[in-house]
DNA sequence: CGTGTCGTTGAGCTCAGTCAATAAAAGTGG
DNA sequence: CCACTTTTATTGACTGAGCTCAACGACACG
């Protein structure tokens, strides 16, 4: 248990102080591998902890009355998960494994006194959310303004540029390992409907496909599809109080 | 200028301490004035200011390159906006009045000291903006999981809650003060198709409309068809860092 | 008393969902 | 390693919820 997986996660913005990097150092527990499918926190279950990811993907999802399921974000190599409870003794969501994955838990009540002491890393973790807001406002933009094949390409752009940022080589195509029912909950459409928006995307010659593996054959074309907007790029924390 | 509108905000989950309360009461500055229709602040402009609302509703929204646009958020009294704008330079969605407004202004700058010295008041901000993250993806899930019907019973369940939450009176019914069309941007659907689901949820009982005012009849059955979960009722903060 | 905005309703169309059948993988136990 | 089951992907035919286009009425406002 080498770094602390938080500071990496932080200070992919800004560079943290030492004292601030001890503090992280201390927070981090346990580690905790899954199976695919297996399942971090239900929906309900008691939040006592955040996680980081280590390997793996996962993804927090809603079940709503009628039986549906609404994934709600995706959480990739790298990436916090189930943060977003924070104000909730019951779990609003669950975290599921969507390959196998390890995980980084961070215990709640820990946070607390992280947060009395280094006061900018609250502000850091509270820009931080405020960027994953974002990220869910514009993924609103895309299930309730654009069409079933920019939604399906919003995904894969989305994704392939957290991986690119997380400082995984996606030059060689992506591995996308989500089931297309997955998908299909992620965007708000059906798994069959999935499936044909993903023919679409390969017969234009967007994407590539075998055996699973999904390759971004023309990245810009199509972010274009997507109606993508980068919002990464344009990131500003000169706002954040300055290290001591 | 009497009461800090961001204590009365963030004074809604957890009683502040004193010298909470006198921080926060230096932060406000102006307060401006909106006509219906006014932009508080265009999408792509810098942001150097976040708001409280005073009186009216403004909304949060994006313009998606193909025209479309899709409201992101409401801001009714009492509430915070452009919060989610801190991270960027240049603001990734406008804030538009509703309806005449009237704001509280705080300068981003300000928030820097008051975080720095005032670690739980980020705490407790980190909690409120998490709560609003939940409230998106709520969204995020009417809209990628839910009949048209269903997305206009949330929003009007979604607003009724709020308003009382904030302490308006809605015994009486609420008036509504958006257009079908603005409707139509919040829901992801056209202005037309939310006048027919006005009208079947009408015809249905659930709400009663007269010259633009809505009254929710049955509020218990339309949280039915909106598939709404209260989140509010289960908010736990007790991880945040005690006062002093 | 025009003129523009907003709400309302009808008719027809289209995108995405449903149902169904088959193929291709991926597990699973012997 | 093989037989067997389950999951996932793929494709076609049909249906329907929600969109488009269009017309009209009701206001508000200069």
């Amino acid at each position: 248990m080498d770094h602390s997986s938080l500071a990496q996660r932080l200070g992919r913005y800004l560079p943290l102080a030492e004292p601030e990097r001890d503090a992280l150092a201390t927070l981090e527990e346990s580690e905790r591998s899954l199976p695919r499918g297996g399942v971090l926190c239900a929906e309900h279950a008691p939040t006592r902890e955040i996680y980081v990811v280590r390997k793996g993907w996962l993804y927090s999802s809603t079940l709503l009355s009628d039986g549906n399921r609404q994934i709600l974000g995706l959480h990739l190599p790298g990436e916090l998960a189930g943060d977003a409870a924070l104000p909730w003794e019951k779990a609003p969501f669950a975290i599921t494994a969507a390959t196998d994955a390890v995980v980084r838990v961070i215990d709640k009540t820990a946070l607390r006194s992280l947060l009395t002491h280094q006061p900018r890393i609250g502000a850091l973790l509270l820009a931080l959310v405020q960027i994953e807001r974002m990220a869910i406002a514009d993924r609103l933009a895309s299930l309730g303004r654009t069409s079933a094949k920019s939604r399906v390409a919003a995904l894969l752009i989305d994704v392939l540029r957290r991986l690119r940022a997380g400082g995984s080589d996606v030059a060689g195509g992506l591995v996308l390992p989500l089931t297309q029912e997955e998908i299909g909950d992620a965007t708000g459409l059906t798994a069959v409907h999935v499936n044909r928006m993903m023919r679409q995307l390969t017969d234009e010659g967007l994407i590539g496909r075998s055996n699973g593996r999904v390759r971004v054959m023309d990245e810009a074309r199509l972010a274009g599809v997507a109606n993508h907007i980068d919002r990464y790029a344009a990131i500003d924390l000169s706002w954040v109080p300055p290290a001591i």
